[in-house]
DNA sequence: CTAACCTTTGTCCATTCGGTCAAAAATGCG
DNA sequence: CGCATTTTTGACCGAATGGACAAAGGTTAG
């Protein structure tokens, strides 16, 4: 049977091209699609290249099968913030998973962060569609707050462009920061920091006025 | 003589370098450093290979001198924020200055975007020089006004980064902001919109309480 | 055991890419 | 003009890369 075929059949299939895609996590994270190759991929796999080919076709399979799978995750935490819940506390908690997640998932946010930054080639529709289908519905949550006065009044999609900004910041330009601060402050403790920081700055800056 | 000499001589060389490294901006903020070729970058410029080898060496000679230009040009908002001035208005300023190059200049941005998501193996030196003397002495600034009771108490490194990551984000995710904002919203707006939320984000985040 | 199927590998190929080189063309200068 | 210097180009090279393929090695069921 073809190994690459789009629902392997054996455990060893589904366990093998597990292994390819946390390998290629690894390498398309911090070289992009086009710097990685076929046979960095292979070796962190501990494969030899024809054979990681046997369970995925191209590279760009391999590229697409991971993002397709990654874009749960990463907008997972976006998902969770609730109509019910007090506006305040539910963003505050929005981005302390957002920081949380820039900094034990820092691969995944660096791989979109390539992709996007290239134009998206490859995961245009899932932004156009999946994405801001999500956006929309958020979007309608947070005004709704604004509306009711719990929350000042501002634009929701740059009220979130904002808190994906600042928290995948973490990941995306994780070098700079560290070199900013310096070795003192560039230790573990930068996240804590950092969520401490934006929480704030969001809190203060949504806190209704008057 | 040698055209790639660090110093060029002739008129012809000072301007087929410029061509040339403004073609290299162009492509080597689309495609990242190892994404581009030489021969992309040729063709840009509208000379043959050979020839642009003939200006400059290597494509890494190409990179570097691009990088070294623009990073004055980058961190000439931060260098302007000013001592004397109000802290509040300072600081909008300097937000309203970020997202006027992240309109009008997005290249400088995603080439710098690029680089330090792979780790800025090119330009780490500059990231623990340069640039981080320079946000030093500004975070002493920024402290001042905080130590003063002008603005709220908050960590004045994050507080770069945050302006940073939130206007950056319109030039290096401006693929995802125009799928997140459709074409109703995702025209030429959006940078206005932005600055007008970033403004009120950050001056009401920051106005000092009590 | 053996036949059928799954997995792995060595080898090979066409293309792309960074870079070289020598020769040709253009330019500047006395 | 005539010579020297600068600029441009075509041809070429070795290394890297994505991918194909057939043969070899394993595994499993009858």
């Amino acid at each position: 049977m073809e190994g690459s075929a789009a629902r392997p059949r054996t455990r060893i299939q589904t366990q093998k091209r597990e292994t390819i895609l946390e390998a290629a996590l690894e390498v398309f994270s911090t070289h992009g699609f086009r710097g990685s190759t076929i046979d960095q991929i292979a070796a962190a796999a501990g494969m030899s290249k024809p054979n990681l080919l046997y369970y995925f076709r191209r590279k760009e399979d391999i590229f697409t099968t991971l993002i397709q799978r990654l874009l749960d995750t990463w907008l997972a935490p976006l998902r969770e913030l609730d109509d019910e819940g007090d506006p305040l506390t539910e963003l505050r908690s929005y981005i302390r998973r957002k920081i949380e997640m820039a900094r034990d998932y820092p691969r995944e946010s660096r791989i979109f962060a390539n992709e996007i930054l290239q134009g998206a080639p490859r995961i245009l529709p899932m932004l156009e569609g999946e994405l801001k289908q999500l956006v929309d519905e958020k979007a309608v949550i947070i005004r709704g707050w604004m509306r009711s006065g719990r929350i000042a009044r501002t634009d929701p999609y740059h009220l979130i462009f904002s808190i994906w900004a600042t928290t995948q910041h973490y990941a995306d330009f994780d070098v700079q920061v560290r070199a900013v601060l310096g070795p003192d402050r560039g230790g573990d403790g930068r996240f804590e920091d950092a969520a401490r920081f934006l929480e704030q700055l969001f809190v203060d800056g949504l806190r209704p006025k008057g």
